[in-house]
DNA sequence: GTCTATAACTTGATAGAC
DNA sequence: GTCTATCAAGTTATAGAC
């Protein structure tokens, strides 16, 4: 049974759209009150401050993304698919539009958002090079993964995803069992 | 010989600096101007709006992207290689900090911003895609550039550049010659 | 072409009522 | 636990001097 979200989570919830819509600019106190159906000062009750409200998103970020690297290794599909599939913005997927905002408290400047980033792509792509077995590999994966992150973060939408993904498989296969293709220089 | 930068490209550079630096919160029109050495009163003699400041940026960023798509077509490590480097964000590189800035003002939800990030990077890709002869696979080549520049934009420098490009290109390699030996020409 | 002064508005935060 | 009222600082933009 899930419980109605508690004001708390509503106002995170808030927050990180209006991240991933907006940009840092966009998401002031006033618009994340707004947008949770709260009055500045309800919000203020629950984070005392801005700083408060960015450190509220960080643990929740942290917590869904050693979640989700676990997810990674038992995933049916196998940890590279996932996470490529997982990189574009789902909508209602609240772990990417979390791993986005997160992005954007980043870009915007706050050291603390690009540590819990940093960390989080290194446990995915320890995820993923456990699947592939290779670490150049992994990391090839996992940037594809985050190209295409940042497509979404400007709001575009892959149209190939499924080639993409299709694409990396077949590169993988290619990889791990070469012929004769010759190393590179 | 180069002249000296006339106040209105110093107001660019500033304006694209600051956005890099600090993203579109801390790129305010005080800030521009203090960075360039005028009077805020001073800039809007020369960009009347914050908006003509952006699409000041916006020119500025499509003439050098288009310089850049030729750059590519004839550099001597070939167009993949250039543009996986090129997507570190170098000190002191011009395209790539006004790349990362414009990707900041399309992140904080300017939509003009947005389509012209979108076209150079269909431009970028149709330059790989002439070079590895497949679109999947200038898709993929493509990800992993915008992958590196999604760490980039976050200050964070990748430590294994070298082995990602020969990861890629050995990828490539087996990925165009599946069935038997040759180097692509 | 650049400056100072200032107006109008937004943003983050406080105080206190209910 | 949530609200309204208020404030100081910051931000965009205008007006006019030099």
């Amino acid at each position: 049974m899930t419980s109605p979200p508690s004001t708390r989570d509503r106002l995170l919830d808030a927050f990180s759209e209006l991240l991933v819509a907006a940009g840092s600019r966009g998401a002031t106190l006033d618009a994340v009150a707004a947008s949770a159906g709260v009055s500045k000062g309800g919000l203020l009750y629950h984070f005392g401050t801005k700083d408060a409200l960015v450190d509220g998103l960080l643990e929740r970020f942290r917590r869904m993304a050693g979640e989700d690297a676990r997810d990674m290794r038992t995933a049916p599909a196998g940890a590279t698919e996932y996470y490529l599939r997982t990189s574009v913005i789902q909508q209602g997927d609240p772990l990417s539009r979390t791993a986005v905002a997160v992005l954007h408290l980043a870009q915007g400047g706050d050291p603390r958002a690009a540590d819990a980033f940093t960390a989080a792509t290194e446990e995915w792509r320890t995820a993923i090079e456990e699947e592939v077995g290779d670490r150049v590999l992994s990391r090839v994966v996992q940037l594809v993964g985050d190209g295409l992150w940042a497509g979404s973060s400007i709001g575009v939408a892959p149209d190939d995803l499924d080639d993409v993904v299709a694409g990396v498989a077949a590169v993988l296969a290619a990889a791990r069992a070469p012929r004769h293709a010759g190393p590179p220089a």
